[in-house]
DNA sequence: GTCGTTTATGTAAACGATTGCCTCTATCGT
DNA sequence: ACGATAGAGGCAATCGTTTACATAAACGAC
């Protein structure tokens, strides 16, 4: 039982096959019978056209590739969700990847996203430097847009959130609180926005007065365990900071996870920031005050300049930062909450 | 600047195309000195290959499409890894759509898949009747196994974890930790695993002598706002159950939103159980304990069926009710936690 | 030396859709 | 009434691979 092709079609309406294209794809005008008789012969057929042999032809797949770190944290979640939305309005599928946080992984995905003939690839990088070979081999073939972080040396479009203008907005408002000293927690610097998030953190520190150390600064990876672990040590020392400022929500989650198991008061004996809003950020105990990146937007330039890319000639490095948001909550704010122990 | 075809390769080799693909994809042996030479001038022009001329000629994509109601549902995220994770160990791509819980869109998605022409396709269906037209019209074209959730009538194979079971243990549970009413919280019963959950909570309510009523029962969607919309009079009422079942993680982490907000301590004055077992279920103050699926054998399993579907023409309607497991945590036994008004 | 047999390579026909170009009718203007 | 023009539809080339079949060379056995 072979899948019906354009020739079963054709035969069966009794017209030639490129009458059966034009007919259902509309791409030329065809008399209102012959039409009719083409759908119901495709609908007795079951025919469902084969995107295969049509992206051969015309050189495109109308799909776009996307590749993230990981799939399971949620703020790339989210990132893909709102990707997805604004592709398809746009008539536009998404093949998603996830790297793993894996250079190799990624190089290896980047190449099957080339050679599937995708029309444009949308790319976190995971690594600053082992990530950026492949961007480029990648961006030589097809469309490249990176998003949240980039791959160094890279020559393509950019969009993400302004990481130095986002520290400001945190610190201006730890400052305003009372804080008077902070541990910075992350990953490993091996990518563009940590490393940003990491300088910001220190210059508008020192800007507004806020005291940090050296043992206060901890790298790990984005992850609760990471943010559970590292804080242990350091806020159960005589000497803690007045604050710990994050860079994702989920080492903040890790983090008060650490405070509930200390006992400490959030925000009174110690207040807490993440990074990124993240569902969940606003339903833990208490909920995380954080920098809310604005997705629907960066979704929406990505494909902007995706669109760009695939139809001029214009591979300009636009490099687009949007204005983060500061959302305010308990964990730095109000009363305190008493945690059990 | 034309993307490198096999033909260049040959040319430039001083061979056939035939040779190329043959020294390429390792179908047939080639002499050491022909392979290196074309080798080196696949590697010159860069050339990746057009896997799409390759899926045409071949006749599949090694490529699995799948389709989950919501992607950024954190059960369905890491279903989604679990299989991704799967396929590619076998050397096969993922393709992956959300249907945002809606019939049409999902009928389209497995239209699409279907003239993508993926190899199968892994579906858990967004509703149990008006998911099946779609689901079985995919499956008299492509090899479609069904996970967790099923349409109604369709022949197809499922994996899925034992709901009946499932209740068995929460009931058998909750009766043990002195529950003597239970609340049930749940999605509008559109699909097969919904129903099966609700079904098995009324009878094994009866069996463990749990009391269970009409007004207890409410019916909205898998969120986090529902729970909390949905118990807040219920548990604000004089006469409340001991127990809240709820049907998912998410509708059980509301549920805890409302218990904090009307000042109820769980699990002292009420306990509340999740489904499914989402990270953030261990997270929550407290700790939910809820039903495990066993992700990796589901997504085993699922890959292993389409496999057989695939090679074999045992398109056998295998239905696998994997065992489900019990995870006790602190929102039904433990000492009571003060939790803020 | 002849006849298999093996091995490496080439030739050309698919795969299923799209589309440039051509033909045939019907319609219109003068 | 005749040529011009437009509209509808068909023919066949094309996209880049893979692969059945053909060929040719090399080798050994007799």
């Amino acid at each position: 039982m072979r899948k019906a092709t354009i020739r079963d079609v054709a035969e069966r309406a009794g017209v030639s096959t490129a009458t059966v294209s034009r007919a259902l794809s509309g791409s030329r005008p065809v008399s209102e019978e012959v039409a009719a008789a083409i759908r119901r012969a495709a609908d007795e057929l079951g025919y469902s056209g084969n995107i295969i042999a049509s992206s051969l032809r015309r050189n495109r797949t109308d799909t776009i590739g996307m590749v993230v770190p990981s799939i399971a944290n949620p703020f790339f979640t989210s990132l893909v969700v709102n990707v997805e939305h604004v592709l398809s309005q746009r008539g536009l599928q998404l093949f998603l990847c996830d790297s793993r946080s894996d250079p190799a992984v990624e190089a290896q995905r980047l190449r099957s996203l080339v050679s599937r003939q995708v029309d444009g690839i949308i790319i976190s990088p995971c690594h600053g430097e082992r990530s950026a070979d492949a961007v480029r081999a990648s961006a030589r073939a097809i469309p490249v847009v990176q998003l949240d972080r980039f791959a160094l040396d890279t020559h393509t479009d950019w969009v993400g959130v302004d990481d130095d203008a986002a520290q400001a907005l945190l610190m201006d408002h730890l400052a305003a609180q009372g804080a008077r000293s902070a541990a910075f927690i992350s990953s490993e610097l091996t990518n563009s926005s940590t490393e940003l998030r990491r300088a910001g953190f220190f210059r508008h520190a020192a800007r507004v007065g806020i005291e940090t150390r050296e043992e206060w600064t901890q790298l790990g990876d984005y992850s609760i365990d990471w943010g559970r672990e590292s804080s242990r040590a350091m806020l159960s020392s005589a000497s803690r900071p007045d604050a710990v400022v994050c860079a994702d929500d989920l080492i903040a989650l890790g983090v008060l996870q650490s405070c509930q198991a200390l006992g400490l008061a959030v925000p009174s004996d110690i207040m807490v920031t993440g990074f990124d809003d993240i569902p969940f950020s606003a339903l833990s105990n208490p909920p995380i005050t954080t920098i809310r990146q604005p997705q629907e937007r960066i979704a929406a330039e990505a494909t902007r300049l995706l669109d760009q890319a695939m139809n001029t000639d214009l591979t300009g490095t636009a490099h687009i930062a949007l204005k983060p948001e500061l959302v305010v909550r308990q964990s730095t704010v109000g009363q305190a909450r008493v945690t059990a122990p």
